[in-house]
DNA sequence: AGCAGTTCCTTGCGCGAGCAAGTAAGCTGG
DNA sequence: CCAGCTTACTTGCTCGCGCAAGGAACTGCT
């Protein structure tokens, strides 16, 4: 914005001002590139291919509700939904929790496991392409501690 | 994902794969941490601010539905229904394009101006505390460069 | 034991967005 | 000049998501 009134806080400088449109338009952009790779390349929308890979990843391929929301950063209820949808294509299974009857446990099935590895190679051609090609040359751990930081500063109100 | 058969691309090395892990979860989440901060301290949506935003800087603080949506990387249909919610709070006026009867231009009234400043420092606090904050120590002119490689590799299927 | 309070998840609802089809206006070639 | 194509925008539909309310199961206090 061209401030016409001067604001409370220090406005941005000119290289802060540039870096926060262009964060901006990729925090809108991004998302979309990513799942219109995945559906168009291998059917499959973004958010369905982070629960699988969380899951892929969990002890024995499977995890609470609340531990996968929190993992794929969606709220609880659209979690749910997002494994009934998997569920009703056959790639989640899900079993009360022996430990605790309120719980839910979704678990990867092996038609699951098999959609996960068939859309993977899509997904590293994507995150390959529109992300680490473009950081080549930049140290990726400092980059990585900074962007830690954006997504989860303590004050996540979320 | 933890792959069980090996892919055809080259799989991610640790540093890069903390970096798209982070960059996923920035991507989800920085939306709704802005939108969230926008609604919660200054009662409008992140698209609604931006909308607003560009139309203020725009020649006569007015611009043609195609070029707003663009701006604002939303859909041409998105941005018809943004401006009809601005019309109606009449913070935006349209008036039709007088070199193309097709055309529709969005103006931002006075009182879209006064919205937009009203919620400009919400928008800068949290602007500062999410981003520039955290890239204190960094090039931010590379890091731009970079950014802005990511949002529009000549790639884009959107 | 039993009741209050908490936690885990689901459901009802509304919103915001994209896609595809529709409409209206401009353009172009015969 | 008008028939057909193109362009600019809107509308109908659907989907995914978050919020708030609800229900079921656990826990703690008495």
């Amino acid at each position: 914005m061209r401030p016409v009134t001067e604001p409370a806080a220090p406005p941005l400088s000119a290289d802060e001002e540039a870096l926060v449109r262009t964060l901006a338009r990729v925090m809108t952009v991004l998302p979309k590139l990513m799942d219109h790779d995945l559906r168009q390349d291998a059917g499959i929308s973004l958010t369905e291919y982070t629960t699988l890979m969380h899951l892929s990843e969990a002890p024995d391929r499977q995890l609470r509700m609340n531990e996968l929301a929190t993992a794929c950063d969606l709220s609880l209820s659209g979690m749910t939904r997002a494994v009934a949808r998997l569920e009703s294509d056959g790639f989640v299974r899900r079993i009360r929790c022996d430990t605790d009857g309120r719980g839910w446990e979704a678990v990867l099935t092996p038609e699951g496991l098999a959609r996960l590895e068939a859309a993977y190679p899509t997904h590293l051609r994507s995150t390959r392409q529109r992300i680490t090609d473009n950081f080549a040359d930049f140290d990726l751990a400092a980059l990585t501690r900074a962007l830690d930081r954006v997504s989860c500063p303590g004050t996540t109100p979320i």
